[in-house]
DNA sequence: TAAGTTTGTTTCAAAGTTGAACCAAGCCGT
DNA sequence: ACGGCTTGGTTCAACTTTGAAACAAACTTA
């Protein structure tokens, strides 16, 4: 079959569309990298156990709510721990699970960080479009993330509620990302 | 002055746009690296030189399209010279830059590419969402590019028209990035 | 319960990215 | 023509990411 090439608007659109995302990603590790000594991901690590109950959660569920590897997140783990952010602990129902903790020196530097970081993004994306734009903006996202992700974890039967599998209780979360 | 924390609204399109960026450029980049045996940027690569007038672009013309930093192509470039699908050349005007020619080779691999390339983004991406949304995508990520790229060249006086920066002439252009 | 499978995590080497430092070559004013 | 500034590009070490392989602890089933 012959491929169906872009349309000149979709073309534009996706030109548009990685320029954006990576100028964006690209200032926001800037910022993030000088203020806090991090990238982007890192911060992400510690924005989620924030907002965990009880501040931990298991490798696996972190790396899927982040869309990462789990090689990936290992990684940025140990960095993390070695810098005193996060801790390990080993998961007590599980015995193979571990889980990343936030660590009080974690939680203090989120917190001083968190403000400069929600301000870039307020500067860098939320102030330049309207609300009906931050609408669309969710609309589409949500879209294609169902798509790229349920496809191979089917929308089938809910995960089974034993304890270590519990799903986040709802928090303040006004750092995540 | 206290944070402007985000709204729910925003909260929840930052963290849709997240997760949708990270799993769509991860998709992205397995199918070309499957298919192709590079990462998207290098095909990106390939894809503008290819729309370029005479196949070749100066190294900072070609990172600036690209939105990417001079180092990170030079390296880029170099894989793919090595490769056989790029070749640098010197140029003539100005005896400091070099230009990034694609070889025929790279024209050859870009051509046996870029429909499973094109197929993909698609599939993920333009299969997903009406034409409205094409068209409000588009509008955003303008939006949000034009604000992150202008802060330090300056909306100034237009680039003057020596030969060897000449802006792209228009081209068939169905595979670029 | 032993074997086989799945799940959770880490490890390791190869690949790619970052940012600062460096080297030329052009440009400008004197 | 000389010094100083800017521009184009590369280099290098430190860092991050990738993906396959290795382990170990559950789970399943005969």
């Amino acid at each position: 079959m012959t491929t169906r090439w872009l349309t000149p608007e979709e073309q534009r659109a996706w030109r548009a569309y990685i320029a954006a995302s990576r100028l964006l990603e690209d200032a926001i590790d800037r910022q993030l990298q000088q203020e806090g000594g991090m990238p982007h991901l890192f911060y992400s690590v510690l924005a989620n156990l924030s907002d965990a109950p009880d501040r931990r959660l298991r490798m696996t569920d972190l790396a899927e709510t982040l869309k990462i590897t789990r090689s990936r997140l290992t990684y940025a783990v140990t960095r993390l721990e070695r810098d005193g952010l996060v801790r390990r602990e080993n998961c007590r129902w599980d015995k193979r699970s571990s889980l990343a903790v936030l660590t009080d020196e974690g939680t203090a530097v989120l917190e001083r960080t968190a403000p400069g970081h929600v301000e870039t993004v307020r500067a860098l994306l939320f102030d330049r479009i309207t609300p009906e734009q931050v609408r669309q903006l969710e609309e589409i996202c949500t879209g294609i993330a169902r798509g790229l992700q349920g496809e191979d974890d089917g929308a089938g039967a809910a995960t089974e509620d034993v304890p270590w599998r519990r799903r986040s209780t709802p928090c303040q979360g006004s750092t995540a990302d």
